[in-house]
Formats: C-alpha cells, structure tokens, sequence
DNA sequence: TTGTAAGCGTTATCAT
DNA sequence: ATGATAACGCTTACAA
C-alpha cells in the first residue's frame, strides 16, 4: 500500500501542491476556505506531511536525541522522564538510544541522531576520552549538545553537573559526626572524574575533621564489585568500621556480603552508598545515600539546549551545577 | 558550516555524482580503484551519506522503533538490551521512546517513529482500547509491527507474550503448599487482559486445591496502591494470612505498610509478588515472585519483527508464549 | 491568492 | 565502467 503523498491531495481538489503545502504551514497566504477544505480532504485521505522529505529541505527535524549509557538502575529514565516533559511542551519530540556503556555504541548511537537530523542532543558521556574529538566536530557543525552527568573539560559545550566532591565531603562527615572512625572509600571506576571527585570529597572530609587518611579501595560501579571487595574484606579480616561507597548498587553488594557472613549492619560496619538508587529505600537496612536531583537535572538540560537551538550560533556554554539531598537511612544510624 | 555533500565529493574528484553513490553502494559496477580513491576522498572531506535523502528514496531506514510504558522498572530496560543485542547484529539502530502510560503520547510516538520511517516497531501497548483502529491501519499499510507483554486480540499482529494465568497459578498454589489459607488477591489495573489472566489463575488454584475463594481486591500497579490496600486492610482490621499481588510494586508497598505496624512477614503475612523486579531480591525480607524472562522477550520480539520484515507482505502474525519461573524467597518460606 | 519551478541529497534508470 | 537525469515528497522564491 502507497503513501498518500501530496500530490494524491492536490490531485485530488485540482490545486497545484504548493497550495497544500501553504495549507499545512500557516505561515503563507491563503484564503481560509481552501485551506479548510484541503486540511479536511487531507485528513480523510489520510495524508500527513512526510517529515522525512520536510526535514530534508527544512534541515530541522522537531526530534531532540538523548544518549545514555543504561537505563537500570532508574537514574538516567528519571533524568530522561524531566527533559522530556519539557520538550514535550515545547513541541519536540524524543529519541532515546543506550550505549550500553561502549563508546563504540555511543558514536553509532549519536551519528544515528544526527543522521535522522535531531535538532539537538542530550549526553551522558560513557568514556571520558574516547569520542572529544568527533564531539568537538558536531559542536563545530553547530549542533546543540548539552552533557549531563558525565562530562569533560575540553569539550565546549554546555554541561549539568554534580558537585561530587561537595557531596562526597558531606557523605563522609555524616559518617563521621555519626561517631565511626576507620572509614573505607570503595572508589568507581577507574579514571572518571567524578570518581576522582569522590575520593576527594572523602579524603577532605578526614583532613577537614583532623583524621588519619582514610583508606581507599578501588572497585567499580556494579553490585559484583562490591560483593567482591567485601569478599576480599573478609578473607583478610580486614573488616572497616564504616564504608563510603563510590555509588549504591557497590554499597549493596558489599552489604549483602558482609550480612551473609553474619555482621551487622550498622552496629558492625556502617555502611553509606552514593546516588541515590531506588533500592536504597528498601535494603535491609535501608541505605543512607546521596540523591541527586534527577528529574531537575533532564529538566535543566532540556531547557539549556532549547536555548541553544533558538540562539543558535552565538550561544555561550553555560554550566550548571544543581544541588543534592543527603537521604539518612538505617545503614548509618548513630551506635549507641 | 554546510554540510559535506555528494556533491562536494564528485567535484573534488571530477566523477559524477552516481560515481561517487555507486562507490557507497557495493552492488553496481565500478573499478575497485575509482571506489577506493572515492571512499578515501570522501572520508577525508567528512563526507557520509545523509541518510534522510536515502530514506526519502529508498523509503526504508535500517532503524527499528520501540515503544514502552516506562523504564524505571528494569522490566522494559532488560527487554530492550535483548532486543537491541538482536538488532544491533543485523545492522539496525534502535530507537526508544517512553509513553508515559499514556495512549495519547504512545500514539506521537508511534507517529513520530513511522514519520521517520522506522522499518519497523516493537509495542508494548498502554492502552488496550485506544489505539486499535490506529494499529490495524498501520498494519494494513504494511509496517511491521511486534506487541509484546500487553497486546490486544483483535490486532493482527506478531506476540510475544507471557502466560499470566498460568503463572499466577502457580504463584497461588505456591502459597497453597506452604501451607497458607484465607490468601487475597491485589489485582493489577482494572481491564487489562493480563489483571485478568492474573486473576483467574488466582481463581483456578482455589478450585484446584477445593478451597473456598479466596478474597479479591482491586489494587493498581503502583507502591502507593500497595500501600494504600494494606493500610485499609488494617484499619478495617482484616489481616489476610497471605497475599498474592499482581505485581511486585504492589506488593512491596504492601509489605511495607505491614512492616511498619509491627506485622511479621512472613510468620504473620505472607507476600508473594510477580513479575519480578530488581527490588525482589532486596527487600526484606526478600520477595517471593514470578519471573519473566526479559531478555528472551526483547530477542525474540525482534527475531519475529525482523523476520517479518524481510517477508513483507507475506507473512503470518505469530503469537509466541514465553516461560518463567517462579523465585521463592523469604517472604513465603513456610512457618512452623 | 494561487501556480510554476527550483532545490534539499540521495538512488536508480537509462544511455553512452 | 561511468555519466545524465528523473524521481523521492516536500518547501519556497518568484511569477502570474
């Protein structure tokens, strides 16, 4: 079965398609009853302007993609729900694509979106290094990017950000206002910056209350990671008073573990996780972790890259650095 | 900047442009070392064919929808990577778009993934009513189209679905095994076919056991109903000795409620939950629940959808019955 | 107010 | 093996 096109319509009333054309993009001039009737035969023929042929002469598409590396764990789908509520309401719509954490699928993903001709994009960036320079290209291009979450200097764009430090630092004083002493940071994945932020904020938090430094075990990000290292904690009887951990889904596994092995949560090892998963509220005990504000955070960059999209060309790349929420939960309580 | 056409490409190199199409096109004749020479050129300027001009005139796109309800469950994440890794392998990208629970935005997004011809879509439905007309139109103008998890009979399309009597069954008997009388039902939303199935297969295991029915109430997917029935049920001061819930939100709604008035679970409540969320496994204490396999879901909706593309036209809908498995954790263990 | 025709960046059908 | 040129479905000067 053929597409009804704008020919069938023209055809159809004996009007030339440039008269169809006016009909569908009030801008140009034309009496009120052709218009009418041509919408109303369009609509019972079925027509609808063909966006492809539309985006091929206009170079916009009203389609805005996002590219985020999972959707699991409810982080990125709360950021994704927020910018899409805003661009929603501004006429756009959405095209979502995961890298499933691979640069490699990230670079397909973007140039898919920028093959369909979205009129901008919205990244959280999986490597750090991997992909700057094809990055800088499009930005070169003149395509409206703003990165969220994970972000690098060197590309000028505009960003939303986390203070990770900031948050760090207050995660680990809770922990020590709360009395524990002996604290161990268990770090994210090797090389991010906010995992670098992290351990900063932690070590902070010790020279800042005029401890010894803490200790810090590199880990990762997964729930295996940190089954791992507890595992390893254990084996080596070494077991920490508190722990810090680079984010949620690392505290639980090491929590899981270290409850298998019959310790308890907190009065043996307090235990403090890092954004806010949605676990977090049901672990036994419940996690005391850091939430970051994830709806504003689609919000915020769907609004900056509107912007750009209706400044284009002489915009200037705006960071942003939105606030969190220290959520004090069962993990942490104070010992008596 | 402009943007690098072919055109830019043959000028450089004094061919025409079908020279410079064909080098991008294995399938027509042309000397290896013209080819090579263009494609080296052609890389060197940035030059990649625009993809909205191929579609205009090959109307198809390589790239496949998908639409769902939601992400913030797991449920639809993990699907989706099954059904992304399927893709991906024959050379599709895949585009995600998010409803909302609403048929309305289901509707833009199927629209705006047909508007950029999508060779075809992975559905799961919101609404069961709504949208059917639009659906059987779209099918009778040939796009591919696979429902999966919600789907609606009169549609004639390929399914991929799960058999919730049955599994609801089970569920329900697993309660009966262990021992558990006077059990209620938390049903899903109202007039959804798998609320339904859920519910009959409740009902069936009461008639298999020749036990009385057991008590029904209408509940919702959402924690909050979860929360709300239990706290009803305990004002009302009608503590069930078990509780078989339509899904594991509800349940763990559920759960909480009672937990926080000093219930035991399971020595004075059991809970049994489905469609088993990440949550599950760490709640406490853990969930007992059913199963969907995932990621089976996504693979083989995609495996029927792509088959059914490259048999356009003549093709059969399939409807494809996956199986589960029934997770028994903490929250049923059977009391002495 | 409406029609004509050029053009968006490709591919595909002819010739050559 | 390569080049002209029509076509895909639409928008938009320009002409009428």
């Amino acid at each position: 079965m053929k597409h009804i096109t704008i020919k069938d319509v023209a055809k159809k009333l004996n009007v030339s398609i440039s008269t169809v054309s006016r009909a569908f993009n009030d801008k140009y001039d034309i009496k009120k009853e052709t218009r009418d009737l041509i919408l109303q035969t369009a609509q019972e023929l079925g027509y609808r302007p063909n966006p492809i042929a539309r985006k091929l002469i206009q170079q916009r598409s009203f389609n805005i993609g996002i590219v985020v590396p999972e959707f699991e764990n409810s982080f990125f789908p709360q950021i994704m729900l927020g910018a899409q509520e805003v661009l929603h309401n501004k006429g756009y719509q959405v095209l979502i694509m995961q890298s499933n954490y691979s640069w490699e699928i990230e670079r397909k993903n973007v140039e898919t979106l920028v093959d369909n001709m979205v009129d901008g994009l919205i990244i959280s960036l999986t490597s750090e290094k991997q992909n700057n320079e094809y990055y800088k290209e499009l930005l070169k291009q003149d395509i409206p990017i703003v990165f969220f979450n994970r972000a690098v200097d060197e590309i000028p764009a505009s960003k939303v950000l986390f203070d990770d430090f900031k948050w760090a630092l207050f995660a680990t004083e809770h922990l020590i206002m709360q009395g524990y002493r002996d604290i161990v940071h268990l770090t994210g994945t090797h090389n991010l910056t906010l995992t670098k932020n992290r351990l900063r904020g932690f070590e902070q938090a010790h020279r800042k209350h005029k401890l010894p430094p803490g200790k810090i075990i590199s880990c990762g990000f997964k729930m295996e990671d940190g089954e791992r290292i507890a595992q390893e904690l254990i084996d080596r009887n070494e077991i920490p008073r508190a722990i810090f951990a680079a984010n949620d889904s690392c505290a639980i596994g090491a929590m899981n573990v270290f409850k298998q092995h019959g310790y308890k949560i907190p009065n043996d090892i307090a235990i403090v996780g890092f954004t806010e998963s949605k676990l977090a509220k049901h672990t036994y005990p419940s996690l005391t972790s850091v939430e970051q504000p994830t709806r504003d955070i689609g919000q915020t960059s769907a609004n900056l890259l509107l912007e750009q999209i209706e400044n284009k060309g002489f915009f200037v790349p705006q960071t942003i650095i939105l606030n969190g929420r220290l959520n004090v939960r069962d993990s942490s309580i104070k010992i008596k």
